[in-house]
Order: C-alpha cells, then structure tokens, then sequence
DNA sequence: AACGTAACTTACGCACCCGTAGCTTACGCG
DNA sequence: CGCGTAAGCTACGGGTGCGTAAGTTACGTT
C-alpha cells in the first residue's frame, strides 16, 4: 500500500494510517510484549517519536490497531449471518470468517497473540475470545428464538467460534484445501454432526 | 504441596520439584514474554542463580514445565478415547479435557499464552495448536477407518479440539454450568449438529 | 571437631527498551 | 525571497531483566 514510498515527509494523517499497518504487521508477528517501539519506527522508516507523537506509546497504538481490527472482523460476520436459513448462516459466518483470515493474516495473527495484561482486566488469553464474546451474542440470540435451552447457549456459541478460530488457525500454516471447502466441511459438522457427517459435502456458494 | 515450608534448604530433586511448580503457576499467570525469572525465584523463597543452576535459564525452564504439562494432558486424553462407542469416545474426550481444565488452571493457562517465538518455528500462535496436532492424530485415524475423506480428517480434528478449547477458556472465567453439563452440550454439538440438538442433553456419566 | 561439598547469596555487567527533551530540516505562503 | 510551522531527528535518562562471578553458610561424614 506504502510500498513505493521513497522515503519522504508524509502529512500527519497518511503517517499515521502507514504506522498503523507497519504497526499491524510487527504486532502480528511478535505479540505485544515481544515488539519493540524501535521495530515499528524503522520499519516504517521513520524515528521513534513520530511514534509516541502520534499515538502517545505503544499501547495508544496497539489499542487503535486492535479496536480497528475487532470492529473489522465483527462487521464481517455480522453481515454474513444477517440473512438466510439457520443452515446458510452457519455456512456464511464459517466462510466469512475463514475469508478473512485468509485475506488479512496479520490481522488474524494479532487477535490471536496474547494481549497486554492491562487489557482484558482478568484473565483474557487472547482478542479472540472477545471476538468470540460479541458475535456469540447474535448467535445466542438466534439459539433462544430457536427455542433451545438459554444456559446452553454460550456454550454452543463458543464452540462454534472455536471452532472456526482453531481450525483457521491451522489452515494458516497448512494453506492446503481452499477455504471454501474447510468453510464446508465446518459448516457440515456444525449443523449435521459427527453422525450425519456426509462422505463428500457439496461446496458453500461463495 | 510446599505451602509449610518453612524457607529451608531443599535437596536438588526436591528445589527443582518446587520450581517447576512455581514457574508454573508465574508462567500461567503472564505468559512467556512477561515472566521474570526473579519473581520465580522470588515465590520460590529463592535467590535468582538457583534457577540457572537448575535449568539453565529461563527458557529451560519453561521448556521442562511445557514438556511435562503437555504429556499430562495428551496422555489424559488419549487415554479417555482408548475404548467405547464413537460417540461415546467424543463424549469422554471433551470431559477429559474439560476436568483438566477444572482440575489445572494454571496448566491449562500456560498452555493458551503465546509460546516464545524460538518454540515453534513458524508462526504457532499458542500450545494448543501442538496439542491439538497430536490429539487430531488419535482422532484422524477414527475417521479414516470409519471411511470420511481423508483429507476432511485433519479439518475435523482441530474443529473439535478447538470447540473444546475455546469452551475450555470461556468456562475457566464463567464457571457457571458444571463441566459435566458443558461435556455433555458440547459432546451433542459435536455428534448431533446444530440441526439435531435436542432441548436438554443427559448427563455424561463421570 | 575439622573438612569437603552441596545449597545458596550478594553484587554486578550488559543489553534492551520505553518515553522525552531539545534541536534541525523541509515546505508552503505572502 | 524569507519566514513560520509542520515533520522529523539525535541523544539521553530511567528502569528492568537476563545471566554470571565470586564469595558465604549449612550439613553430613569421618
């Protein structure tokens, strides 16, 4: 996006939008508390406080870098599971997420490091669970309209998402069958389970 | 285990016990990244070298508490699905780890932070992936034989080992339903699928 | 009781990294 | 052309954390 910039005097507005995506990248890659200010500075071949200048330190831009991505993710599904059959939005939020973090892996590889202490008061492991937190509550309100048993619900809710994040997780490493079908095979497991598994399910339109 | 202690001079086998203990516990509760080797020695009622006589430092450490921590829980659960129906083997699979997770807060914290970067070569975000890797084994070799595409295995795998998981770290914070009652929605979810859940799952026998 | 060894300590060097103070350079506008 | 301001830089203080060197105390053994 920045990639041919010869190194010149940027007006605030587009520095700060190139710190936030060379800040994306480094985050993604190390984690917070592995990263270092230093890093992001010179990646984005500046000094570093440009940095503290535009974002007051590192966890002023992580915090932006995170609430922008969050949102990002959440509007996605959101919009995946808006309409359709119960069945289709399994099948779309599946697909919609699988999409993104095929699309955006620094993005997904961010959610998935550990976040700063401070951040989630208690014991909050990674973003992910908060992702998971606020598309659960469309999902746990589809399951009460269902009719299905309210305790039970974050309980389907959470599955699912896990396992979208888990198995995206691997398919960043393996890279093997398209999204398109793991997204399928997901789908099918979900709505039909292990019993009903078919050997062959047929692809999800995208 | 030490609680009594009463600051004394331990034999080798005895300190290196209660370290791998603390170090747990520390490691749990900020992650790789975020531990200090003098806070163990600090809760270990012990002066810093101690460690790195013991374990050569701090990564010697946590490799030695994460090569332990993860056999116990691999074993715990390969075990759970040595015998039984299918279904019966996923229902004892997601209590087993489940009561791991009641049973070993701290054990499974350590294993949902992020791994030093120099742990997994690539980009493995947290050691669940490698738990999940070596449990998915056991399972894919289930479904081959109960005739599924072959190379919907693996996506199977980490679809449940992730549904497991992620239930697993939202329970650690809500504790609400008894792991028995989660065990049994989450083993239904898995089996049935969405499409034929019914309204109140019975109980896994223990 | 003296001695050797295993357990442990204090003190430090070194490196890294966050955040800031004070100064310099480019660019637009009258 | 020169002046003001926005953009940027070098250099440093403060603090923390890893790992080590050298010295000290308890304990069993003869």
């Amino acid at each position: 996006m920045f990639a041919a910039m010869t190194s010149q005097r940027l007006p605030a507005s587009a520095r700060r939008a190139q710190l936030i995506e060379v800040g994306r990248a480094v985050f993604a890659k190390h984690g917070y508390e592995a990263t270092s200010v230093e890093e992001i500075a010179e990646r984005a071949k500046v000094s570093k406080p440009i940095v503290y200048e535009h974002f007051g330190g590192k966890e002023g831009l992580y915090a932006v870098i995170v609430d922008r991505e969050m949102d990002y993710v959440v509007r996605r599904i959101a919009e995946s599971i808006a309409t359709g059959t119960p069945r289709e939005r399994v099948e779309k939020a599946a697909l919609a997420f699988l999409t993104y973090v095929k699309d955006h892996p620094d993005g997904f590889a961010l959610l998935a490091h550990d976040a700063p202490q401070a951040s989630g008061r208690g014991g909050m492991a990674s973003l992910l669970n908060e992702v998971a937190e606020r598309v659960g509550d469309v999902f746990a309100a589809s399951f009460k309209s269902a009719g299905y048993d309210a305790r039970a619900a974050p309980i389907y809710a959470h599955a699912l998402i896990g396992m979208v994040t888990f198995v995206g997780q691997w398919w960043t490493e393996a890279r093997k069958p398209p999204v398109e079908e793991v997204a399928s095979h997901i789908a099918a497991l979900a709505w039909m389970g292990l019993r009903h598994l078919p050997k062959r399910p047929a692809r999800v339109k995208g």
